[in-house]
DNA sequence: ATGGCTCAGGTTCTGAGA
C-alpha cells in the first residue's frame, strides 16, 4: 500500500508542529506542501529529516512556496514548469519509487480579468504543456497541489452565490477539465464522497464551524496509477487545530 | 450578540490570500 498526499500549510514556520504531528499520525510515502512562505535558507530540513523524511524545497520570501516530502529520496527533481518563466515558487516535482510526483500551488487569480487572474491563465497553459511531456514520459504520474480551482458546482458551499467569481470561473474550469483530458482522473471522484466535502474554509465568518467551504485542493492521477486507487479523502482534522491552516490536507491510497 | 481571520514584513498598518 501506498499513500500520498498534498498539504496548503499557509507558513511553515507556523504550521511545522502540526506537520510533524499529522506525518507521526499519517506515515504517507509522500507529501507536497503550498505556502511555505520560506526563504530555501530558512527551511526545516532538519527537523523533517529527524521525523524520517526525505525533503526537496523550493521557496521564495514571503509568498508562496513549495516542498516534496518524501520516504525514499525524490528523483529528477524539477522545480517550476520548464519552458514558463516564472519568479513565483509554485512547482516542485521528482520521481518517487517509481512513481513521478508533482506538486503545484496554482495562482489564485484574484478576479476575472485581473492582471493576477491573466498569470493564472497562463500558467495553466504552460502546466498543460509540461505535463502532457510528462505524461509521456511517466506512466504513473500524480498531480496534486492547491489548485484553486473549484471544478463543479458540487465543490462549492453556495454556487449561486460564487457563480462566475475567482475558483469557479467557466475559464478555470475548462483548464481543469484540459487536464483532465490529458488522460488524468480526479481521485476524489473516483468514489462516492459525502456531500458538501470541502478542502477549504476561510479563515473569516466562522465558515469552518458552518462547513461553508470550497474543494480546491486535488489529487489528480494517470491512468496507469487510477488502476492502483482504494481510496481518496480530505482529512478535516488538522483544521480543527489551534491555529490551523485554512486548507486541509488530501490524501490517495495505492495498492501496490 | 446576526458579528466574528491569518499570514509576513515591519511597525501601530498594508497586501494578499480565497
Amino acid at each position: 500500500m501506498k499513500k500520498f498526499a498534498t498539504w496548503n500549510v499557509n507558513s511553515l514556520a507556523v504550521r511545522l508542529p502540526q506537520l510533524l504531528d499529522w506525518l507521526a499520525a499519517h506515515p504517507v510515502d509522500a507529501l507536497v506542501l503550498q505556502e511555505t512562505k520560506l526563504t530555501d535558507d530558512k527551511f526545516p530540513t532538519m527537523e523533517i529529516g529527524e521525523a524520517g523524511y526525505q525533503v526537496q524545497w523550493f521557496g521564495q520570501k514571503t509568498y508562496n512556496g513549495v516542498a516534496l516530502i518524501s520516504r525514499e529520496r525524490a528523483e529528477n527533481v524539477v522545480k517550476n514548469i520548464p519552458g514558463l518563466p516564472d519568479e513565483q515558487a509554485r512547482v516542485i516535482a521528482g520521481t518517487v519509487g517509481g512513481v513521478r510526483v508533482i506538486g503545484g500551488y496554482f495562482p489564485n487569480g484574484q478576479a476575472p480579468g485581473s492582471d493576477k487572474f491573466a498569470y493564472k491563465m497562463n500558467w495553466l497553459n504552460g502546466l498543460r504543456r509540461w505535463l502532457a511531456d510528462e505524461l509521456k514520459a511517466h506512466e504513473q504520474l500524480v498531480l496534486m497541489g492547491d489548485f484553486n480551482i473549484a471544478p463543479d458546482d458540487r465543490d462549492v458551499y453556495d454556487p449561486v452565490a460564487w457563480a462566475g467569481q475567482i475558483h469557479c470561473t467557466a475559464e478555470e474550469r475548462e483548464h481543469f477539465q484540459q487536464l483532465l483530458n490529458l488522460g488524468l482522473s480526479d481521485a476524489f471522484r473516483i468514489f462516492d464522497q459525502a456531500p458538501k466535502s470541502w478542502s477549504w474554509w476561510d479563515y473569516r465568518n466562522l465558515a469552518f464551524r458552518k462547513n461553508q467551504g470550497l474543494r480546491i485542493d486535488h489529487i489528480l492521477v494517470s491512468e496507469a496509477l487510477k488502476r492502483r486507487v482504494t481510496a481518496c479523502e480530505i482529512d478535516k482534522q488538522p483544521r480543527r487545530n489551534e491555529r490551523p491552516s485554512d486548507h486541509a490536507p488530501v490524501i490517495v491510497t495505492l495498492q501496490d
